[in-house]
Order: structure tokens, then sequence, then C-alpha cells
DNA sequence: GCCGTTTTCGGCCCGACTGTTTTCAGTCG
């Protein structure tokens, strides 16, 4: 069983334990243990290891037993028995809005629903409406709740409504009363995947700034109004929510949205350890049980605090950025003021792993090369498919000949601007390259990456990919996991081994900036850090208007713990080249 | 079930909104 798959399965039996009305922190502990397996950066094989189970934050003596188990064997008789108790199908009501653990329990024991097709028999024959504790809105709302979810999924790229939220975070900037805007959340961690958008506002006139949100055009329907809190539904089909707060309580709204849920729980737990209670409004004196007498004693003094830096510096901690907020090490990290100075999008230099029109891009290369020295690169490499992607129309020889003449032909032109001449060379089924090492030996550089044989097992798949990153000609290997983000799972492959021998051959891996992809995941980059293995972020971008796409691989870095050092497409042209002449 | 610069027992982040209640439980983030 693969990590995410027990993780998935521990998430599992958190909901199962919610259904049999468990003690809630015994619940909360299997839901945390489910997020450090998700994040923990070894290998799923070291997960049968006791000793390195034991090492994991929140996998006690309990939990240790149930993942060693899930590792080894696939399953868990703890989880087997727990299923069996449950229709299949039970997992899918979690999924509708308004329906948690409590209800779905009385939900099967009065009426024996067990699935969304019998919930909705249930609210058409308004047996739900006469359930204690329901009613006719809550039957009516279920009903409308199961018909919106045929239409959509509820979760999004960060790219698909990036645009939407920042137009929206725009309007809401340019209105008079607001004085701080900022969409917090998901988004501003830079998560993959982002189930909803968060505004915070800070204003003296909330309800001029709720009205102007929920009646903005880019809102379909409004789900929930209150005087401090509002969501919509946008057209997009993304859950949008505003905060309203007062200009002093912006910074603890923002830290306090921002997340992740983990992080929260972290620092306001310290806040806890000072004497404090720290919520989305303020910190306080934390109150005062009879029995707590000694935190009383140990209460400091609290400082003013006027922004998200000087909330962490009050609570002995360096500066969080948004995108380390995943209660991954960072709190020990700022503690010892050991973070690292994340790359900003303005360190980057060039690109590479671009595509025109040679193979299945929409522009030309004097396009491409035009776009990107617009966007202030110095640099761009062109990488076309190779002959055997027949569905992005890849070169042969030939043709890629043609266009290495023409790249040169373009750089005598340039000044300060060069184009680099590369290929995106497919890994053959068997590990070999799709063109002769003569012709790659030509190149500026070459791309390496799986294009067919998605479905090969995972032995079989690493060696294939090991092979290819051992040809010296190789400079790096994109998109590891062939996944596509919501559509289509990644290849089944052994990162860690993968990443062991981008160290031992110098190849560098791809952070593949395309909204759809961003490919190597976060999760794994500072594992590759930590080995040495350089990072190259790049759009893989079919048309010049995606150059800019670049930005989410950025986010993607940021949340990998990466510097401008660890990213080579940092280097200037001089460095670059020199770097690339190596290869 | 996890965890400890107070603790190996007794805590476990905190608040808004909705709908069902007649003072609050459930859900959500």
């Amino acid at each position: 069983m693969d990590k995410s798959a027990i993780a998935d399965t521990m998430e599992k039996i958190a909901t199962l334990l919610e259904l049999k009305a468990e003690n809630p922190f015994k619940i909360r502990a299997y839901t945390n243990a489910a997020r450090s397996i998700e994040t923990w950066g070894g290998n799923a094989a070291d997960l049968r290891d006791e000793a390195t189970l034991a090492s994991i934050p929140g996998v006690g003596k309990g939990i240790a037993s149930v993942i060693k188990d899930l590792a080894g064997t696939g399953t868990s008789s703890f989880f087997e028995t727990l299923r069996a108790e449950f229709p299949p199908d039970i997992f899918e009501l979690f999924t509708l809005p308004g329906l948690g653990g409590k209800k779905i329990k009385a939900l099967y024991e009065k009426l024996h629903v067990g699935s969304i097709a019998q919930l909705k028999e249930a609210c058409e024959s308004d047996r739900v409406a006469e359930l204690p504790g329901f009613g006719k809105a809550t039957q009516e709302k279920l009903c409308r709740a199961i018909e919106e979810r045929s239409k959509q999924s509820g979760s999004f790229q960060l790219g698909q409504i990036a645009a939407e939220a920042e137009t929206l975070q725009d309007h809401l900037r340019a209105l008079e009363e607001a004085l701080h805007v900022c969409i917090a959340g998901s988004y501003r961690r830079r998560k993959e995947i982002v189930r909803d958008l968060d505004f915070i506002v800070a204003t003296n006139a909330p309800a001029v700034v709720s009205k102007f949100f929920i009646s903005h055009p880019l809102v379909d329907s409004v789900l929930v109004q209150g005087a401090t809190k509002s969501s919509v539904r946008l057209r997009s089909g993304i859950q949008c929510d505003l905060r309203v707060i007062t200009a002093a309580e912006y910074p603890f709204a923002l830290n306090s949205f921002t997340g992740s849920k983990e992080h929260n729980v972290v620092l306001r737990n310290r806040a806890l350890q000072n004497g404090w209670t720290l919520n989305e409004y303020r910190i306080a004196l934390a109150p005062l049980a009879p029995e707590a007498k000694k935190r009383r004693q140990a209460a400091k003094e609290i400082p003013e605090i006027r922004d998200e830096a000087e909330l962490y510096r009050s609570l002995g901690l360096d500066y969080i950025a948004p995108e380390l907020r995943e209660n991954n090490g960072e709190f020990e990290a700022a503690a010892e003021g050991r973070l690292p100075r994340l790359i900003e999008k303005e360190n980057i230099r060039g690109t590479f792993h671009c595509h025109t029109t040679a193979s299945d891009g929409r522009n030309s290369l004097e396009e491409m090369a035009d776009a990107a020295e617009e966007l202030g690169l110095q640099y761009l490499g062109i990488a076309d498919h190779s002959r055997s992607s027949i569905q992005a129309r890849g070169l042969d020889e030939a043709r890629l000949r043609v266009q290495m003449a023409k790249i040169r032909g373009l750089n005598e032109e340039r000044e300060g601007f060069r184009i680099f001449s590369g290929v995106e060379c497919d890994i053959l089924r068997d590990g070999s390259l799709d063109f002769p090492d003569e012709l790659l030996a030509e190149l500026d550089f070459v791309v390496a990456s799986v294009h067919s044989a998605f479905t090969l097992p995972e032995a079989e798949m690493t060696k294939r990919i090991i092979r290819a990153l051992s040809n010296p000609y190789v400079t790096f290997l994109a998109h590891p996991t062939g996944r596509l983000l919501l559509r289509r799972e990644p290849y089944a492959v052994d990162i860690p081994a993968i990443i062991e021998a981008a160290a031992e051959t110098g190849t560098w891996i791809e952070i593949n900036a395309a909204p759809k992809r961003l490919d190597l995941d976060w999760r794994w980059w500072p594992r590759a850090k930590a080995q040495g293995v350089k990072c190259v972020i790049n759009p893989d971008a079919h048309a010049v208007d995606r150059l800019q796409e670049l930005w989410f691989g950025i986010g993607v870095a940021r949340k990998g713990w990466l510097t401008k050092e660890d990213v080579v497409n940092c280097l200037p042209l001089g460095k670059i080249e020199v770097e690339l002449a190596r290869h």
C-alpha cells in the first residue's frame, strides 16, 4: 500500500469512528496521523519499520500498529472490523455539505440510509424531516446539495480559479471602505488543489463590504449571510467565503484563516504555553480556571501586534511564510532561526521546456522567445516533442535539425537574450531514449519524460526512468510522476529511488509549473534538496500566454522549502551556459 | 489515541452560522 492509500485509510478510520460517536480526540488522532503520513517525506516501505513509525509526529503505539499492518499486508483487521459495521457507500454522505458524523449516524440508525441514493429517496418521501434534530429546511437543503453535487466535484486546480480569485480581490481592494484585503486559506498557502477561497477584509463598514461581495457579478448564488461572515458560490463553481473584521483584528484573522488547521493548532498551543489564548480576533490572557493557577504565574505580558511577523515574534518564532504553514517542521525551524530564505518570483532568470508550432505548441519559435523576453527573462529553452510522441506531432531527426539551425540564426540576431536548443525526448518502455546519443550530444539540453506505457509495474517504471537518467546527455527529468491533478493518478514509481539516481548522476528534476501537473510535488522537495538534487522550474508552455504559469511553479518550490540556490533557472545567462556545458 | 521546559494523567484551538431548539447541537473552517 502506498503512502496516500495509507493516509486515506486512516481518514476512513476517523470517519468510521465518528459514526460510532467515539471520543472526538481519538478521532482527531487518526485524522492527524493521516495528515502526518501524507506530508512525511519518506518511503512507504519504511512504514513497516517500528523505529521509523515512532519518529513520525502524531503516530503513537496504537496507530503505529495499524499503519504497520497496512504498509506490510495492505490491510488491517482493526479497519476491516470497523468497516464491516456500515454499508460501503456511507463515506459518500460525508461529502454533502451540512452532513457530519452525528446526522449521518441518525440517518443510518433510524432510516437505514447508507448512500446518497438512499438519502435522496428518504428526502423525497419526507421521512428525513421527521427525524429529531432535522426538519423541513434541512431536508430541502440536502436535496439541493445532492443536485449540486452531480454538477461539480468541489475541488479545483489552483490555476483554474486563480484569475477569478485575483479579479475579485482587485475589485475588493478598489473599494474605498476596504482597508486591507487578502485571499487567505489554501490559496495563500499555494496548495495545488483548493476547495474554497477565503477573503479577509478589514473595514469600518462591514455591511457595505458584505453587500458588495454577495452582489458581485462573479457570484452565482449566496450560501450564507451573516454580520461577519458570508459565503457565495462563484460562476466557476468554487465556494468563496468572506470574513469582515476591523483593521486591528486583521493580522489575527489573516493568520487564522490562512491556516493550515494543523498549523493553527500548534500556534494556539504555543500561545497557551505563554498563558495566552489566540483566536481570529486577538491574542489575550487565557481565562483562568480555578485549577489553572500555574497558568496565571506563567502568563507573560502581551506585546502589541500589528502584523503577522509581530504575531510570530511574540511567540518566539521567525516569520513563517504562508507556503510553509503545514505543520511540517516549520515551527522547529522558526524557533531555531533556520528557516530557509525561500525563492521568489523575481529570482527566476530564464526557463526551459517550452513548445512551439514545430510540435504541439500554438506559437512560433519567435513568438515564444519574444514573450519570454517581455517577461524579463534572459533565456528560453525550447524542447519540442520527439518522434515517438505521434499524438503531439513529435519531431524526427530532420525536423529537429531544421529547428536547431533556426535557433542558431535567431540567437545571432538577439543581444542579451538566448534561446537554448533542446528536445523533450520520450523515455521508451525499456528506458532507452527516443533519439541516438550522437544527436542528443549536439543539443544545448535534453529533457527526458514518460509519455507512454503508464501502467508498468512500479519496479519496472522505476528502472525505466533510472536508466534514462543515467544517460549523460539527459539534463533533467520532466513531470516525474505524470499525474494530471483531479484527472489522472500518477503512475506507479519509486520517487525516493528516482531522487537518489538524480543525485548520483547530477540530473536536475523539474517542477512542471502547469497548474494541471505541479509535478514533482512539493512534498518530495525537502528530501531531494537534502540529497543535493537541483530543481528546474518550467511552465511546459504550449502558448505564449502560458509562460506566466511559471508563477505556480514558484509556489510549489516555496512549499518545498527551496531557495534560489536550489533552482538552476535562477542562474543568470552566463552562469547557466557554463552549467549546461558541464552537462 | 497522542503527548509532556508544568505533566506518564488529564488535557486536547476556537468561533460563526444555521436550524432546531426554548438554550443549544451540529457543522464547518
